[in-house]
DNA sequence: TATTGTTATACTCTATAACTATA
DNA sequence: TATAGTTATAGAGTATAACAATA
């Protein structure tokens, strides 16, 4: 993957990356906003990939192991809402975390149907393992930046998820 | 999938989508970019799908023909390395966009490896009018936020694809 | 030897429909 | 009838390795 760090002479209409020298023309995409969160997203993917899975967690099953840690005794459905999860998805998802015995699963009491969903010892440890590679992870990728600009970033972000009604 | 528009409560601990009144805690998510990011970018995913494609393309394709437009006669691995897309994934989608009748695929002469890729009419067409239904798309998801907004994010956007060394 | 385009392949994420068992 | 969990399946994006043709 190519990155825009070698641009020769970035203008507002001129802009990408280039390996020859030569600029190429970004047209639209420079200023449309769904180009640069996809671009963004992509490279937060690859160094999350790198960084931090092996022997962390993979983005979605940390936030699953997070939603559980903070919330215990959370039923499945209600974890997969808040992340935005579908329920069908989020099966596997589980399984993967209580074949990995990082999560309980268990009947609740009150209703046959749910599944009340906590961590074991070695969930929660798996949880902060991986967010200490996460905390190292995202202050390379946001290097330059102050807390203010990641806060108004975060609120920007919060947004656009806001608005897709 | 649901959103963060019916908090009850939010404050800086207690965040995230509730359906029954009761919040549920994100835990380490409410503070990082990657979570933030990575939820963003699925609404947009969600919303251009919904919006733009059919009859519009989709958002690589769009991408594509956007930088062939903006660099006619441009060859094919350039464009594929502007855009971060592996030189192998970008056949199908070539493949894709020659089958529609909206890009010609030519030898280079200079180059008997290289295809040069131009814009038929229709593909200018296609483009113009996928164009104008992401516009659409954008002002709806960027709602309630300035145009000097807006720019701060793709600068912190770029940002972040600048230290993905 | 390096590069362009290619094939094959595999994994993850996502989305939908339909089933079961409980409520 | 509505909901929780499940199964099956399909599509899209992404990643790597290896090959042919050309430079």
């Amino acid at each position: 993957m190519v990155r825009a760090a070698t641009i020769p002479a970035q203008t507002p209409e001129s802009d990408g990356a280039a390996d020859d020298g030569q600029a190429v023309n970004l047209g639209p995409l420079h200023g449309l906003v769904g180009y640069h969160l996809r671009r963004a997203f992509a490279v937060l993917r690859s160094d999350y990939a790198r960084a931090v899975e092996a022997p962390g967690l993979r983005q979605v099953l940390f936030g699953i192991v997070s939603v559980i840690a903070a919330n215990d005794g959370i039923n499945q459905t209600r974890v997969a809402r808040v992340l935005g999860i579908q329920r069908a998805n989020m099966v596997a998802l589980v399984n993967e975390l209580v074949a990995m015995g990082l999560v309980l699963r268990a009947v609740d009491p009150a209703d046959g149907r749910a599944f009340l969903l906590t961590l074991t010892a070695a969930g929660e440890a798996a949880r902060d393992a991986t967010l200490a590679r996460i905390d190292c992870h995202e202050q390379r990728l946001l290097n330059g930046t102050t807390a203010d600009e990641r806060a108004v970033l975060i609120g920007l972000l919060d947004r656009i998820q806001a608005n897709g009604a």
